[in-house]
DNA sequence: GCCGGTCTCCAAAGCGCTTTAAATTTCCGG
DNA sequence: CCGGAAATTTAAAGCGCTTTGGAGACCGGC
């Protein structure tokens, strides 16, 4: 059932139901009754494809996922993002389309949506420090948001980020309050623009209390339960082994436990650990008091909220850029106490 | 730069441009050579709103999410899944569309694709034991395929699923075969197809040796971490408790190895663990030996052939419907050994 | 009774592409 | 040099919708 036979069967033309299908008011009240009645009956929907051509609203959202191994790690958190956005588009009506990039294909792939014409925006998601992307986008002038942000890229943009620098400091603060002296970082990729910015807190609580950071205490690297396991095992085994560890995803807060307890050290008494919980709906932080001590952000929040900025930028065409900074919560669990005394 | 504008800057008509463009053999090759150029040059794409409309065809494909808690599941399975579905889209020159749908919307959802027009075909995912929505599809006659499949349906329809049954009944005759006779089994929610099969071939195993299960060693629930910890748990206080445990997720596996390191037992010594291993990019088992011994079937590469599949019956019109059935290998690794002998 | 204004409704153009039917050009043997 | 087949090219219709520019109908005021 299309337009045309709505309208032959009502009796009417099709300007006249398209108007009171879409709330135009040069139609009387009654008239828009019956066919809203009759659309209702038959099931009328509107073809999307006609109506993006008529309009050049396409009603959907491009999300550009880089494929390289590199960004592998966006992969745990990616489903709980979509599910936020999902939810906001769903709401306004938005379709989400996704395109899986590989990272030499990106600049292609950009030019290739706007000019297929397919989405009305997009989202970028695993920001690099400088990335290159963001300027391209803007000489594009497709609207898009940023999952994340990028450090020295000068002209404005929109983005919602975390404060990962407060958040990480403020978890330094925490452990250095305890008495701890040693911290380990357990960081992301450093190429990822959150990474450097978790970085920069940890060194600047560190700074405050005229501690040097010892290089042998900063790892980074992608984010599994391995990676989680091996740092506290090397690090274990050095002659002035951390006292406590900041990890950068529950993941590899995993293995981090995990030699913890094979050494069989006491999380929490022996060693205490603080970890970026980023709220997933498959990997709870336990259930009443939380295992672990985090800095927690909901990363389907994020999705959620990003999504709805992007809507906004786009529909209200001229506007500057919209930005967010959400505060990472610092919940206290069972994995974080006083530095024990060690000789 | 639309298709009016490369043919009057060509002095060619529309139709001449667009056949050479779209490879028709009423055009001369010397004439499509320079319309290949100036398109190249221009950077000419068709807009694919209006290549939709005329064609009928989308070039996309949509995959309906549900989104209640009871498939919160999926989330960690879904973006390997969703990669590899891309990379076979990104390959055929389609898009990817997703859809979130509460639950009780399913089939209105449904409904609104077919009638929208702005996809091709469907993928289903996460098929309950005797799916409502895969009647409601045929019904409809959307193109569709099935990750996963769902018992009780007697109409064909097109699915790529893993040999749930035979993988969890090989896994168990592996541990039987070891010497164990009381063995756990820590399944996904009992609701979802692949959980009932998985339990059917951990059944067959048993009752091909003469042993009866033991109700209490039967688990179903949400694959979390903390599920998989607190069954081993409330097991290994039962009087006679299990030697091995059957695990559904890594993710699980990984509470049920906190909790056995926990209890000071080793593993693959006292106790034995299988885990079912969806070969998940950020959840890798292990580096080089695997952690635990798995049945393993890659959720990526299902996703890549699923959406093969599909596209191959999308493009075929009248075809049967496809299926594929994947083995899991069982790969052995440190978490298994024979059975203590305990009096 | 006529006129301007307000309500309703409609015919037709247009969005950018494909494709049918037809026109034009080219080619070649006779 | 011609006629007809083959090779190219084109005009125009159509995909299903929105939207512009009017056209009738109806109303109150003069």
């Amino acid at each position: 059932m299309n337009l045309k036979q709505l309208s032959a069967h009502l009796g009417l033309s099709q300007t006249t139901v398209s108007r009171a299908l879409n709330g135009y008011p040069e139609v009387s009240e009654e008239t828009r009754k019956r066919v809203m009645q009759a659309a209702e009956q038959h099931n009328y929907r509107p073809n999307t494809r006609a109506k993006a051509l008529a309009t050049g609203r396409a009603m959907a959202i491009g999300h550009v996922i880089p494929l390289s191994t590199q960004h592998e790690m966006m992969n745990p958190i990616f489903g709980d993002f979509i599910s936020g956005a999902g939810e906001s588009y769903s709401r306004a009506g938005y379709d989400m389309v996704l395109s899986l990039v590989a990272d030499q294909e990106q600049s292609r792939a950009y030019h290739e949506m706007v000019a297929k014409r397919n989405v009305d925006g997009i989202v970028l998601h695993a920001p690099k420090m400088r990335d290159a992307r963001i300027p391209l986008l803007q000489e594009i002038g497709l609207p898009f948001a940023v999952h994340g942000r990028a450090t020295d890229i000068a002209t404005p943009y929109s983005w919602l980020d975390v404060n990962n620098t407060s958040a990480f400091q403020r978890a330094t603060d925490f452990l250095l309050d305890l008495g701890h002296r040693r911290i380990c970082l357990v960081n992301g990729q450093e190429s990822m623009d959150f990474a450097f910015r978790r970085r920069r807190g940890y060194e600047a609580a560190l700074k405050a209390r005229a501690i040097v950071p010892d290089p042998r205490l900063l790892f980074a690297g992608e984010m599994t339960e391995v990676y989680g396991y091996d740092t506290v095992r090397r690090t274990q085994s050095l002659d002035d082994p951390p006292t406590a560890y900041l990890v950068s995803s529950i993941i590899a807060a995993f293995g981090v436990r995990r030699a913890i307890e094979e050494a069989a050290l006491v999380l929490g008494r022996d060693i205490s650990v603080i970890t970026h919980d980023d709220d997933l709906s498959y990997l709870r932080n336990g259930s009443d008091v939380p295992v672990f001590t985090a800095t927690r952000s909901s990363v389907r929040d994020a999705g959620r909220k990003l999504a709805q900025l992007l809507i906004t930028q786009i529909e209200t065409p001229g506007s500057s850029p919209l930005t967010e900074l959400l505060e990472a919560e610092l919940t206290v669990g069972r994995s974080t106490g006083p530095a024990p005394n060690r000789i």
